[in-house]
DNA sequence: ATCCCGAGGG
DNA sequence: CCCTCTGGAT
């Protein structure tokens, strides 16, 4: 996409959103760092749904720990792939308790070395919790990012490093929600809401689904 | 490339 | 029924 579309892109996203957040619910660092974890191939809405009475239990590393593998699977039972989420979750708490001092790494690169947590999640913890400029690329920004033209790439990390390098200074911070949401809302999976998308002209995605018949 | 895996929607 | 949801480890 050219440069000047780009930009379009982004100022008309973020004149509908001026202050985009993330749509999971945590109190602190280390239960959003949870929560992001959880989130994996999983709906916000749904884990949600299990972490407000987990989370109102569990606010540190150490009752992570205490509460136990057998006893944080049936706080996430409703969540898929429970099974791993719950043994690196606990796994996850010790080592932050016995090596961080029960915080959370403000850096990638140790963020990717717990367990359950890899670029995507780590990206996502810094920009979220650390405001840092850092692009997660999830199931919709690698289908928004490659429908629309604004970032294409062939798998996850060229979309990441398109991400990058052409998004303009002022949107790098909120360019990640702003993408999701688009995604999640309107630049749907199944049924793309071209009618009521706000940068459909910008677009590349040529079948644009026609407005329901009223 | 394959496995992990429940809820919600169409 | 099938597809999708803020992936990671092997």
């Amino acid at each position: 996409m050219k440069k000047a579309d780009i930009f379009e892109f982004y100022r008309r996203l973020a004149e509908l959103n001026p202050d985009p957040r993330t749509e999971l619910e945590y109190g602190n660092d280390y239960q959003l760092l949870v929560a992001v974890v959880l989130s994996a191939q999983a709906t916000d809405v749904g884990v949600n749904k299990a972490t407000r009475a987990l989370f109102r239990a569990v606010k540190t590393p150490a009752q992570m720990v205490a509460l136990g593998e057998e006893g944080l699977k049936e706080h996430i039972k409703t969540i898929g792939l429970f099974n791993a989420k719950a043994k690196n979750v606990i796994a996850l708490s010790q080592i932050l308790e016995r090596d961080f001092g029960g915080e959370v790494p403000r850096d990638r690169d140790t963020l990717t070395t717990l367990p359950g947590v890899g670029r995507k999640t780590a990206n996502v913890v810094m920009n979220t919790a650390f405001g840092a400029e850092t692009f997660a690329v999830d199931t919709h920004i690698f289908r928004v990012g490659n429908r629309t033209g604004l970032a294409p790439g062939k798998d996850v990390l060229a979309v990441e490093k398109r991400l990058e390098k052409d998004t303009p200074a002022p949107f790098r911070r909120d360019a990640h929600h702003w993408l999701i949401l688009h995604g999640r809302y309107i630049c749907k999976a199944r049924k793309p809401e071209c009618w009521r998308c706000p940068v459909a002209d910008l677009c590349r995605y040529k079948p644009k689904t026609p407005a329901p018949a009223a």
